[in-house]
DNA sequence: TAGTGGTCTAGACCACATT
DNA sequence: ATGTGGTCTAGACCACTAC
């Protein structure tokens, strides 16, 4: 026990690789099912003869590739991935909304999605959203903030922008837009969106991302920005959405 | 400079997430442009008066949020976002969405992505794919495996997965498919996919992925299920792909 | 109260990149 | 040759959780 120094990791694998990988292919193997608690900081110390931070961050590992949980005070338990399905192309068919139903309850699933806060303001758009929607620098846009909440976990955050000047006076203004949502209303007012693009990407969220939809590390977000666009080619909504990427699956139908 | 020790973290944020968010804003403000150098562990230390781990651990924070790139007796750098547009819909609309359609500003037209390898194989494939193409347990399927290749980077790899039985014999066997790949096969055969579904997440890469498309700490991947149904409604295809997220956008067009 | 993970210190040796 | 980030040690105090 004195000089183990030598040959410590020449040519091999650092050692909190080494037991994050045996730790991993453990939870790979069953050994460790969803909620189950894993071994701790001590445990590793003790089992594999290393320092503290070397434990944690073999823990740091499991925890960054999202697939674990440390939990304050009570140890480190490994997640599981229950996703819900959004669906990106029925639920903005014409018969969805135009029927009066709202567009979010086709994505639920006999599971508990609702709507925790909305918001509806007057600002300056971000200068990429107003370009689309062709607002000049300056002019205000309706913007909409609305949280959603699945099973009590906040897991996507949508902020949408439309020109303030065409829905002032409609419902779209109030947080309760009615039957058919905003849409029904845009098609009441003569702007009925029929084509609607998203795009969709993925990061790792912010600090302010993280807190807002307490994501937990190894999270990552994902990002759709939707356009809605009507006959005439006018782009009438911009809608930034921010999406806990371990709550969703994005599913979209495309015809050949 | 004795006991400093007092009043460390009451109340307030931990030193690493102070020097990491004042990081952050110098990056948000301009200051550190894309590829430019930051403050290293050394300057943190002197400049902050703390210990070598807490100022690895505020850089840690920008690694693992993907804004920063730490390179090996270099440096910690800015990295930079230019992703490529990957067309979900084929469709193309032309003017339709209006002239800079860049929503997510993509200076992406004329680079080059070129598939890197391609290997077939028949191999049994997993039990979900399996099913989604009911195939019995045991069945072979022909596996087409591709990497594509990004300014150099690989960004992509795909398996696609298609009944051996049905296929064997054909070119879609081969590596060179011929014009129109193997959709055009398909058709050739009598099987022409008619109607498609892609299935989005994203999660962050394990240790393998890292590796096969040599990942920056801090980027999620993203994976793409696609299935490929005939007009008979059989599904002919899977193709599973997986994505550097730093790397793609996607682009979903959606008719009301 | 005992044990857990979160933060922090003050050292050390190494492989690697730039000069 | 110097400085960089990567790994590792052996301690410490704290807040939190479970018992």
């Amino acid at each position: 026990m004195a000089s183990e120094r030598s040959g410590r990791h020449l040519r091999s694998q650092p050692k909190y690789q080494r037991i994050a990988a045996e730790l991993k292919a453990a939870i790979e193997r069953g050994e460790y099912g969803p909620g189950d608690r894993l071994p701790g900081e001590n445990d590793l110390m003790a089992r594999h003869q290393v320092a503290r931070m070397t434990a944690r961050q073999a823990l740091g590992v499991l925890q960054s590739e999202g697939l674990v949980e440390a939990r304050k005070g009570a140890g480190v338990f490994v997640r599981e991935f229950r996703p819900v399905r959004r669906r990106g192309t029925s639920r903005l068919s014409g018969a969805t909304w135009g029927a009066g139903h709202s567009v979010w309850s086709t994505e639920t699933e006999g599971r508990d999605l609702v709507v925790d806060a909305t918001s509806v303001t007057e600002e300056e758009p971000p200068a990429v959203v107003a370009r689309i929607l062709g607002l000049a620098e300056g002019v205000p846009a309706c913007v909409r903030r609305r949280r959603f909440v699945l099973d009590g976990r906040p897991v996507l955050v949508a902020t949408s922008y439309l020109d303030a000047a065409l829905v002032s006076g409609t419902p779209i203004t109030e947080s309760d837009t009615g039957p058919g949502g905003i849409y029904a209303r845009l098609g009441d007012i003569g702007h009925r969106p029929v084509r609607f693009r998203e795009e969709v990407r993925s990061r790792m969220p912010g600090a302010a991302e993280t807190e807002h939809l307490r994501l937990l590390p190894g999270t990552p977000v994902m990002l759709i920005r939707r356009t809605a666009v009507t006959a005439t080619g006018r782009a009438v909504e911009v809608n930034d959405m921010i999406l806990d990427a371990s709550a969703y699956i994005l599913e979209y139908d495309i015809d050949a």
